[in-house]
DNA sequence: CGAGCCTTTGACTTATATCAAGCGCCGTGG
DNA sequence: CCACGGCGCTTGATATAAGTCAAAGGCTCG
């Protein structure tokens, strides 16, 4: 299975904390086991990013879940063209879903991180199809893609939450259109910087001041609608004035103000998030 | 109350057939009143565009409407700041969603059509807000926002719908952030309009091979993330080679092969929709 | 030690933006 | 009824942001 190197210069006595799905997991949870646990003792409830949950529907959802799965960095974990496909919720790790055009040209269309919700537009959207793929070692739970309407029937409180989760996304392809659309290479940048780095703020991973940051610059360039090549020279610029810094596979916002004033972002606190 | 011109050239004999929302009913339903009828005489269901609901459905639809409301064109529907607003079905008309930056640059997200359900984000998203603005005289079923959890709990069929609708608008804008990301002018251009034309075609809005066209350059430069200018210039040039036609505010795809070629796009047949 | 990724950089090309001006149609007001 | 102003479309000239091509270096893995 190809397995991508691991991005940005990484020197030898770091390379212990790279960001796969293990590794990751490793720093919250000591032990070996990557694979999610019983919802009621799951990682990610314990945040205080998420929702609660009623017993009641703690335990739909465990029964809901039909497995649990781990896949390595680079795997598809949904076919650009398959319809069908289960319905997932990422425990860990990263990853991200796109459109391809027929020679290739890829956008990716956002980031998916922990506790997100994978694979509902399949369920629904017309024909209008996308593919996932993982960025590093992923683990996650299965959901039955026809069983959503009985969860819809006997838990609406959940049926609700998916629909926050769907709107929730939308929004996040939203911010992306307007960068892709309107802002300038160093905005864009500047831009997908602040938000993921508030992504994983909210989920507690920043550790020291920076957090993990496995994707690399055609990634980013990929989503940002900008060419490598663009992309690099534009990132080695802001790094250089200072506003943010990436070594060893981690992210750290040197001068937040000035990445917020350059991407015209202003933030909302994020709220908690429905967790499936 | 600010009231744009007739886009594109209009000579004075086709005046009467504008595109305001009067004149857009009339052509299905002669008689005065722009305004929505009771639902089980909606003429959206009529069109066999949407899914059937069942008699309690549709009362219950009835009853959870508050009002309905014309809006002339240009007025802004929803406020880019402000949250709160209400929820409403699209009855007549258009009208888009579109985020600004600060300096002004506005992305258009997407275009609402009539059955397109309006306002969904406002009640979820993280503060990541968007303004919406009627193209053309609209008219709207007006829902109580807080209304909606009962909505999910008494009929968890409408709560499947909206998810639906959800799910179905996110995969517009992903579209969308492909054709800004990825495609050139020429492309974008090309998948706008065929785009456009599916959606009115599902509608039953296609007469004489033609349909009502009622955005100007501005808007479609505003969607497609280019200049006012080179969309013009773009635009001239596929007309030119007879790939479409805009005159009196009609759209004509007068090679709709070359077209689909051009964007690299492949048509799933769109499915009925749900309606609220 | 060699191969493969990923990053970096310079030189050059090109697509798109910006600036500026003119035209036609329409609605308005004298 | 006519003149004027506004809006939307069109076009040419010029500027610039971003893309493409090419090559090299660092790390890591095998």
């Amino acid at each position: 299975m190809y397995r991508p190197a691991l991005p940005w210069t990484m020197s030898k006595d770091t390379v212990a904390q790279n960001f796969s799905s293990k590794a990751y997991m490793d720093t919250l949870q000591p032990g070996p086991a990557p694979s999610p646990p019983p919802c009621k003792a799951c990682r990610l409830r314990k945040t205080g990013a998420f929702t609660p949950v009623s017993a009641d529907e703690m335990a739909f959802i465990e029964s809901f879940r039909t497995s649990t799965l781990n896949r390595p960095a680079g795997s598809t974990l949904m076919h650009e063209q398959k319809p069908g496909g289960k319905l997932f919720t990422l425990y860990a790790g990263w990853a991200f879903r796109y459109k391809t055009l027929s020679d290739g040209r890829r956008q990716i269309l956002n980031f998916l991180l922990p506790g997100d919700l994978i694979g509902l537009q399949q369920e629904f959207s017309d024909g209008a199809m996308h593919g996932i793929e993982a960025v590093t070692d992923v683990s996650l739970c299965v959901f039955p893609r026809d069983g959503l309407w009985e969860l819809f029937r006997r838990y609406p409180n959940l049926g609700y939450d998916i629909t926050w989760l769907a709107a929730r996304e939308e929004g996040m392809v939203d911010d992306n259109l307007l960068s892709a659309g309107r802002r300038n290479a160093a905005e864009r940048v500047a831009m997908l910087l602040m938000h993921l780095y508030r992504r994983l703020e909210r989920l507690g991973l920043v550790q020291d001041g920076s957090v993990e940051f496995p994707i690399n610059q055609q990634h980013i360039a990929d989503i940002l609608g900008l060419s490598l090549v663009h992309t690099n020279k534009t990132m080695r610029r802001l790094q250089q004035l200072g506003l943010h810094e990436i070594r060893n596979g981690r992210l750290w916002l040197r001068n937040p103000k000035a990445l917020q004033r350059l991407a015209d972002y202003y933030d909302a606190p994020l709220r908690r998030a429905p967790l499936l």
